[in-house]
DNA sequence: CTGTTTTTTCAGTAATTACTGAAATTACAG
DNA sequence: CTGTAATTTCAGTAATTACTGAAAAAACAG
C-alpha cells in the first residue's frame, strides 16, 4: 500500500464495514479509494495502490457497477479505463437504497406476496398467514416510501431530514387545521409499548 | 424439518435473505420461524424443527439474544427458555434499525471524526478533508434523523410514511405561510440530476 | 484486418466462516 | 448442598467465499 495516513485509515474502515454489509473487504476497499480520491483511477493503480491482484480489481469493480456505483470515464490517447464515484454523498445514498431495496425488499415481497395466495385457504396456520399480511403490509408501506423519497430532490430530502420528529410537529398542526382537534399524541414522547 | 409448506418457504427464504445481509442463513431462519410461529418455542424445537445442531441453534440464539430481537420465557414448571419475538413488526423494524445504527454507523462516525481532526494540518490531501466532512455531515444528519424517528410511536411513523412525499407539500404549504412565497421546486417530479 | 493493450473469466487454492459433538458451565428442583 | 436438566463454549472439520495467475476475450489504434 502507497498510500497516505489519512486514505489508509479510511480505507481500511470501510473494508471492514463492508464485510458486515454483504460486500466483501475488497469492495469496501476499493469504493472507499475511490471516493476519498479526487481524481478518477484505472484499475491498475487501484491494484497497485490497495495492494490487490489485477483480476481482483477487476471482480471488485464489476461488483460496484452491478450496483451502479462507478462513473467511468475515457481519457483520450489512453485505453484505460478510469473510474470515479458521483460526486454528492447524497446521490451515492439513493443510489445504495435504491440498489438494496431491489436486492432485499422486492425478493421478500414477491415471496409473501405468493405465500399470501397459495396459502390462503390452508386451515391450522391462521397465524404465520396473519404474520404474512402485517409484514407485506409494511414492506409496501417501506418501498412505496422509499420510491417516494426518491424523487425528491438532496435539497429537499436534507430540509426533511434536517425537520426530523419536528415534521410530525407541522403535521399535526395542519391537520389541526382540518379536523376541529386530533388529540395529544404525536409530541409525546413515545408512550412505553413493550416489557 | 419437520415444518408445513408455508413455514418452510418463509424459513428458507429468509435463510437466503439473512445471508445477505451480515447475518447467516441459520440466525435468519431462526427468526424467520419465531416471527411466523404462534407459541414461544425453545432450543431443541427449533434445532428439531430446522434441523440444527443444538450447539448451532445456541450460537444462533446468542447472536439474536445480542441484536435484541428476542422475547425470552419461563414456562413454570419446565427448566427450558423458550423464545418469541415482538409481537409488532414496527418494534422489530425499530429494533433493526437502532442496532444497525449501532453497529454500522457509529464506528464510521467515530472513524471519521478522528479523521478530521488528527490530519486537519495535513497538505496535500485537501480533497479527501472535503470528502470526510462532507460524509460526516451526511451521516451525523441521518443518525440525529434516525434517532428522532426512535421516538416516534408506530402509528405517527405510519402516517408520516404513509403520507410520503407528500410531507414535502405541507411542509412547502407551511413554509409559504410564513415567508411570501418560496418558488416552485418540492413538488416537481424531480429535476433531472446525473448524466 | 493485424498487433497490441486492457479487461474479463475461470479453475485452482487460500482464507474465512459456519457447523458439529463433546466437554464445561450454569440453572434449578428437591 | 446434590443431582439432574439445560445451555454455552470450544476445538476440530466441513462448507463457503475470496483471491490469484494464466488464458481467453474484448477493445482499439494504425
Amino acid at each position: 500500500m502507497n498510500l497516505s495516513p489519512l486514505m489508509t485509515t479510511l480505507v481500511l474502515h470501510f473494508g471492514e464495514m463492508g464485510s458486515r454489509w454483504g460486500i466483501n473487504r475488497t469492495v469496501g476497499q476499493i469504493y472507499a479509494y475511490l471516493v476519498f480520491s479526487q481524481d478518477a483511477r484505472n484499475a491498475d493503480q487501484i491494484g497497485e495502490d490497495l495492494g490487490f491482484s489485477r483480476s481482483n480489481v477487476s471482480m471488485g469493480l464489476k461488483e460496484l457497477k452491478s450496483w451502479n456505483l462507478l462513473r467511468p470515464h475515457h481519457q483520450p490517447g489512453d485505453r484505460k479505463e478510469y473510474f470515479s464515484v458521483p460526486e454528492d454523498v447524497w446521490e451515492i445514498a439513493r443510489i445504495l437504497v435504491r440498489e438494496r431495496r431491489q436486492r432485499e425488499l422486492d425478493p421478500t415481497l414477491s415471496v409473501l406476496r405468493d405465500a399470501q395466495l397459495s396459502h390462503r385457504q390452508d386451515g391450522g396456520e391462521r397465524y404465520a398467514q396473519r404474520r404474512v399480511d402485517e409484514m407485506l403490509g409494511f414492506l409496501e408501506l417501506i418501498v412505496t416510501w422509499t420510491e417516494d423519497m426518491q424523487n425528491l430532490s438532496a435539497d429537499d430530502l436534507r430540509r426533511l431530514m434536517k425537520l426530523g420528529a419536528g415534521v410530525n410537529k407541522v403535521l399535526e398542526f395542519s391537520r389541526r387545521g382540518r379536523r376541529a382537534d386530533s388529540g395529544p399524541s404525536a409530541l409525546e414522547p413515545r408512550t412505553e409499548q413493550d416489557s
